[in-house]
DNA sequence: GATGAATGAGTATTCATTCAT
DNA sequence: AATGAATGAATACTCATTCAT
């Protein structure tokens, strides 16, 4: 009996997600241009040709990585969509951040290290800027509205500060104290 | 009759820091992979294998670049090498932290660009450690002595701040509000 | 739908076989360091990548074109791998030599001119010599037990004698004359 | 006070020799395209560009090493010009092989090397054959006279031994047994 | 859908040779 | 005569991508 068409997607998603699983490992450890499909390929447990069957080259695979990654975090962030911030949001969304991390270090940890490389910037600079800026932008209101000084350093500081952080957790989550330092920044930030 | 022996070395120096300089700015721009030997060379106006006259190979070439400007760090934060911090010390090391990003963007885009490449850090891995350590010991100790309650929280947040400043400013030199977000952290940090 | 793995495995074969031939007269013709990669594909009638496909390198290349020559002679000798050799058993190898070089003259003549070569022999210096001492072990053994006074100059005169012989008549096979040389060896050698 | 002609010319001739034996030992070592024109100017101790001043190119290089090998064989064969030999010329001749290799391996190893060239043959093809023919035809006569059955034969397998433990010598110099082979000959063929 | 053979442009690197000084 | 910087063509090798089956 031939697989119904559910069964059919079903298996291409799965193996969608495997390669995916195996790309990010390897161009974490390898680097993107360091890593081959082909190697990707015989990692996954697949042909090479069958890789252009799920991804239509290097640059989709890579893209639709990091894409994922920030999925993830806008839907997280789903709440502020509406682009006005209380106090309380901000804090859950200070300290979602640091859950989100915690939750899933290893992949996190990779998703970093691949998106760090030049080469990949350059390939997502207008998505991620598409990404960031709505974020920059409601943070920037928010701080306007608590009466700062300067709200756009404020915000440009606090957003670097969740990217140290993030980055310092992650090359070394077991020695950095993620939540003191973000209790810490709740405190100088959004007391 | 040949040149002199110092007419040799002249050319060689001038040459040395060409190659660098172009070198660095393409790495910064395309990333280390993405770049290669033969567009180098194109743009810093010399043939291909004159630059094997010069270093050894494209390995040889990065690690030169990137222990020259570490060896500029070294220099800079000479002063604190006692080990205490005082206030003004802390507030002079933030500050001297941008001035040196805004003094030379491109070699600390690249620096960020390498650091983060997992086969590239293994090269260097040892010195940065030996370089980051004690400063991240200082930073404590300064913390201690303020009396604050948490001072290793602090010392690492500070830390992640002025990596993810630094990461912000140099992936976007010309958006990034480096002069006020620096005054932030030492109002926020060290007033 | 793929092809079977039996088509898969002809495919690759064939041209195998094919690259080693082309490349065993090119290296014959020109020498190994003489001869390029991209001009033995280009007579081949495939392309440079492609060779990396049928074989991981050009030592890969030249050493498994040599390999093949030395099982077919293992082969051959294969009666003797006791260790133990009678006088007709002696008699048989030394016949058995001429017959093979006569059975494929052109094969041999490019083997050993390829063989002969410098950079060659270093790159298979341990298999030649993992061919070669068991059959000269075996050779000092029977003149031992033929009880001559000098064994080993023995065997080596008649491993270098058949050397010679291989090497004049694939040089000259029409006039070299094997058969009566053959026979004197075995008058002056196995009598 | 410059020096004279003569002086110069001296000079010339001694580094003219010293860049030929420096070559011969190198082109001996790693073969002929193995062997760069720039290392063989180092170890000579002279720069690279003065190499051109004493030989057009590397193929000139190789041809006068080669030429003047071959007349030092030439000369020492020419006692046996007259086409008649005597036994005791006939182990003259076999014992002189020998001390011929074992005075200069590296040249005869260089020398093999590059007759097994098919390019390099072409070159000293007819020179080879006119020295080479004579020897074999006065061999032929010296069996003849001694009431062999198979005069040819004997006189091909008597050129050919000694090609094979030429070349067996020449390839593992530490190890052959060159003089018990030598007198084991004489005692085969000429006592 | 699946395979892996096949392509060709691209990469780092080497080296004989030239040339300004 | 002498130097070594400079060139550029050549080489081994890699890899994203295509395609016949």
């Amino acid at each position: 009996m031939p697989r119904t068409e559910e069964q059919y997607k079903d298996i291409r998603e799965q193996r969608r997600a495997i390669i995916k699983d195996t790309a990010m490992e390897m161009f974490a450890e390898k680097g993107f241009a360091g890593t081959s499909i082909s190697s990707i390929a015989k990692k996954a447990g697949i042909s090479k040709g069958l890789m252009y069957n799920y991804f239509t080259n290097k640059e989709d695979l890579i893209k639709t990585i990091i894409l994922d990654g920030f999925n993830i975090v806008v839907e997280v962030f789903d709440a502020n969509k509406d682009g006005k911030l209380t106090r309380e949001e901000l804090i859950f969304f200070v300290k979602e951040t640091s859950n989100i991390l915690k939750a899933n270090v290893s992949f996190w940890r990779l998703y970093f290290i691949v998106m760090m490389q030049a080469d990949v910037i350059k390939l997502i600079e207008n998505e991620f800027m598409d990404f960031l800026m709505p974020l920059l932008t409601t943070l920037i209101k928010y701080f306007e509205n608590q009466g700062v000084e300067n709200p756009e350093a404020h915000a440009r500081l606090l957003g670097a500060t969740l990217d140290g952080i993030s980055l310092n957790y992650v090359v070394d989550p077991e020695h950095f104290p993620i939540d003191e330092v973000t209790d810490l920044i709740i405190d100088k930030f959004l007391k």
